[in-house]
DNA sequence: GCAAGGTC
């Protein structure tokens, strides 16, 4: 039997098709399909199926010495156990492997790493790789024609950088954290890309800490020409010669705008016009989509995370690249005919196919691990996508489309009058020719209308403006600048950029967006500076490169290139043991600032978030045990504390960060005096315990009895800000309703005939609409009439049987409907379910899909 | 429980 081994189940799934001629049948073994056609089986990894990671012995942060983990070995162990053995399996039995990961370093370790696991239980069988940078039907035959040899050296230059960066990011970050006394899940942490990356941030925030506006002055004059009148700016020369628009001075601002104001002609001195030429954009690597996926208003995270379900249902191209050149095989007319006829895309690539001939753009960046982002020829109707994920891939569709259109032309016009022996400038620009724009309309091509005028001619001054500015301080980085400048930087992967900066956010590194740095960041990043400077630097992963690549060439030694670093970071904690009480001394003061909401209103000490042994948030003042005072936070995520102050009570305000579902909580003492007066408004009797439930409670196996009657139904306030209709002989009842989280519950006169419940209806708070997260489908401006608590949860706990197949990423609701009527309504039925029979039966529905999804239920 | 890198 001949194995074939790719760096995940789709490459697998789409090899076997190749190879097979569509033959080839999943099969299922340990939860891990495997591929199979004559006396073939194909299996896809998880990527990386080992890790690395110190002995047990080294587990206990408190019992080690940071230090000692320099020397300490480092061991690789499988993490992805069911994978692992079914490769074993496979391979005890194999007659020869070909491993088939992605072609660039990372999967030459990954490559590595199956060739060790294989080689545990098979001695002899011949190992070969094939090398291949897109999944065509060409690039994979004549890789599978031409097979060759595991590159050692390749896998050993990732391994360095894997042993280097356990080392420096463990001792380091288990350093500052033990300093500074953080131990459990808010421990301090460090590491190659992510301490750059926060320095990035962190030196930013400083400029703008350390920005000193001035004050400028800028004139304008609206001129006419016949009916047509166009606007005007001041200039002069600088000492350079160079034009510039500011007057830093007044007096000679207001001297100079005399002149303007006073003048009711002005004259041209020069009209120069020139075309030029706006080629289009290069295709889309990762970083460069998630740039453009973020000028429509999605974070890194949510447009990778949106490209890979696009990449998995099969209608983009994988979506992790960093090349920017489409490769041979793809033939850009052939895939624009398959959007020939699309309702959405049709006329667009019949207008690029008229072109006459086509040549698509390319960027710098040539490599050999996958094509750049580009549309599949499987086209997706409209409604089998969300609306996020249509928006993304009309981008890529649309990028692609771009690359191969014609360049658009612009008319640039220059138009310089004088007035006395002020000058002033006017830059009109006009689109001659439209190009890529017409089939990319997410660039701004707005013109700027000049009219035709001649040297020498007389306008009339119709307006004039003086307006006073001032500088203004740089801008924070916004996600996607930031991935740019990590690229450029030459930190981090196309794969794990944006994780990098939610792993800075989850650290409390970071919060808001665009994000701005905690003050513990500031404290890390500087004691990093101050003693460990390299890990902050990216001159660390610089060095680092240039010693994979000679590892890569067979000049350097795995062992030796470790062992120098070793003893770089042996001296680094020279200096910082001497250090050590001092750096956990401002760690923990910024920690602590980073905690503090305000004064205290029993005290006046200090009121920090604290955690309760339970791990759950709450306010305490920092005068404990002589102050009790304590205020609930929700225990739903992570506290954190605003900039905005409440002005009744002077703290700073809590933003619970939970994932998809973070929102700003408030100040905590405006919320807890809230909670007070909305407390227990009774509206009912409560149906399992009350009065009248009587014959109902008969039903309890328990047989309760009599005595405990009486409950009450009332609308509840937790302290972790949750709302429920509850009984209020809680807990001894423990009957509970849901109901929503925000907005004012108003009580009615109507009444459920049916539970005898009076109908609630939800206004919503105007002051705090969803910060940021747009999620929220009931955000309207109309009250939302939830009715009698009873009918409405029932009425949702059917609708969410219905939907139980939504949970799966790429199942909509329409997909939904339409599975269901094949008879499939839950995640079980979809797992049992027949693949073929059922893209067969339902519309839309593709094999490949169906499979997928029977994975993802897994 | 530490990193960064794959992938889900």
């Amino acid at each position: 039997m001949e194995l074939i081994i790719t760096e995940k189940d789709n490459a697998a799934r789409r090899i076997a098709d190749i190879l097979s001629g569509e033959s080839a049948e999943a099969d299922r073994q340990n939860g891990v399909n495997v591929y199979k056609w004559g006396g073939k089986r194909c299996i896809g990894l998880s990527g990386h199926v080992v890790g690395v990671d110190f002995p047990p012995e080294y587990n206990d942060w408190r019992d080690v010495e940071p230090v000692e983990l320099i020397d300490a070995s480092v061991e690789k162990q499988p993490t992805k156990e069911n994978i692992v053995r079914t490769l074993r399996l496979l391979a005890r039995d194999a007659s020869r492997v070909t491993i088939a990961t992605d072609y660039d370093r990372e999967g030459e370790l990954i490559g590595k790493e199956a060739w060790e696991l294989v080689r545990e239980v098979n001695e002899d069988v011949p190992i070969q790789r094939v090398r291949f940078s897109s999944i065509t039907k060409n690039e994979v035959s004549s890789a599978f024609e031409n097979p060759d040899e595991l590159d050692f050296d390749l896998a050993a230059a990732g391994e360095a950088r894997q042993i280097i960066d356990l080392i420096w990011g463990a001792a380091l970050t288990r350093f500052l954290s033990l300093s500074a006394r953080q131990l459990g899940n808010d421990f301090i942490s460090v590491g190659r890309v992510q301490s750059p990356t926060l320095k990035l941030i962190v030196d930013r925030e400083r400029e703008i800490q350390a920005f000193d506006p001035e004050e400028y002055w800028e004139m304008f004059a609206d001129l006419q020409k016949d009916d047509e009148a166009f606007e005007s700016q001041y200039f002069y020369r600088d000492e350079d010669g160079n034009e510039a628009e500011r007057v830093w001075d007044e007096e000679t601002a207001e001297k100079a705008y005399e002149t303007l104001e006073s003048a009711t002609q002005a004259t041209v001195d020069s009209v120069s016009r020139r075309t030029r030429t706006d080629t289009p954009p290069a295709p889309f690597n990762t970083t460069q989509f998630i740039r453009a996926a973020g000028s429509l208003g999605y974070s890194a995270q949510r447009a990778m995370s949106i490209a890979e379900d696009l990449y998995t249902a099969g209608y983009i191209t994988y979506p992790r690249t960093d090349n920017t050149v489409y490769p041979d095989d793809l033939d850009p007319e052939e895939l624009l005919d398959t959007f020939v006829g699309n309702y959405h895309f049709g006329d667009d690539a019949d207008g690029l196919l008229e072109q006459d001939d086509i040549e698509p753009t390319e960027g710098d960046e040539e490599t050999t691990d996958h094509p750049p982002i580009h549309p599949t020829e499987d086209i997706p109707t409209k409604g089998e996508l969300g609306d996020d994920e249509w928006d993304v891939y009309e981008l890529v569709v649309r990028r692609f489309f771009a690359t191969v259109a014609e360049s658009a032309k612009w008319e640039h016009l220059k138009v310089v009058s004088t007035v006395d022996d002020l000058t002033l400038k006017a830059n009109g620009k006009r689109l001659l020719k439209e190009g890529y724009h017409a089939v990319y309309p997410y660039f701004n091509t707005s013109e700027n209308y000049v009219p035709n005028v001649e040297e020498g001619e007389d306008l009339s001054i119709i307006d004039t403006r003086i307006e006073d500015k001032q500088t203004q301080p740089p801008r924070r980085y916004g996600q996607s600048r930031l991935i740019e400048k990590m690229e450029k930087m030459g930190i981090g992967t196309k794969s794990t950029r944006h994780n990098t900066i939610q792993k800075l956010y989850d650290r409390g590194y970071l919060e808001s967006d665009p994000p701005r740095p905690t003050r513990l960041a500031q404290a890390v990043v500087k004691a990093a500076e101050d003693y460990a400077d390299l890990v902050v630097s990216e001159t660390m992963t610089r060095e680092l490169e240039e010693d994979m690549t000679a590892i890569a060439e067979g000049e350097a030694d795995l062992e030796d290139v470790a062992d120098s670093s070793r003893e770089i970071l042996a001296t680094v904690f020279d200096d910082l043991e001497e250090s050590r009480e001092e750096i956990g001394k401002q760690l923990q003061q910024s920690l602590k600032e980073d905690k503090t909401l305000g004064p205290c209103p029993e005290c006046g000490e200090d009121l920090l978030v604290r955690q309760s042994r339970r791990g759950s948030y709450f306010v305490g003042c920092d005068g404990y045990p002589d102050c009790t005072y304590t205020l609930p936070l929700p225990n739903k995520g992570k506290p954190l504390i605003l900039d905005e102050t409440c002005e009744d009570h002077d703290l700073r305000e809590v933003k619970i960060l939970a994932g998809r579902s973070t929102f700003v909580h408030g100040c905590p003492l405006c919320k807890a005096e809230e909670a007070e007066e909305a407390e227990d408004r009774i509206i009912g009797e409560c149906p399992q315990c009350g009065e009248g439930a009587g014959s109902e409670s008969q039903r309890d196996e328990g047989g309760e009895t009599a005595e405990e009657h009486g409950g009450e139904l009332a609308i509840k306030k937790l302290q972790t800000g949750s709302r429920l209709v509850g009984c209020t002989r809680y807990p001894d009842c423990d009957y509970s309703l849901p109901l929503p989280r925000r907005g004012e519950i108003e009580v009615t006169d109507e009444r459920c005939e049916e539970h005898d419940l009076p109908e609630l209806v939800i206004h919503n708070d105007t002051e705090q609409s969803s910060a940021g997260q747009s999620d929220e489908s009931d955000d309207g401006d109309e009250p939302w009439e939830l009715g009698c608590p009873i009918c409405n949860y029932e009425e949702f706990k059917q609708r969410e049987r219905k939907s139980g197949l939504e949970v799966i990423d790429g199942i909509g609701a329409k997909t939904a409907e339409k599975l269901a009527e094949a008879g499939i309504d839950t995640i079980d039925d979809l797992k049992d379910a027949e693949a073929e029979t059922v893209a067969e039966q339902v519309n839309g529905v593709s094999e490949d899909r169906l499979r997928n999804w029977q994975a993802k239920a897994d």
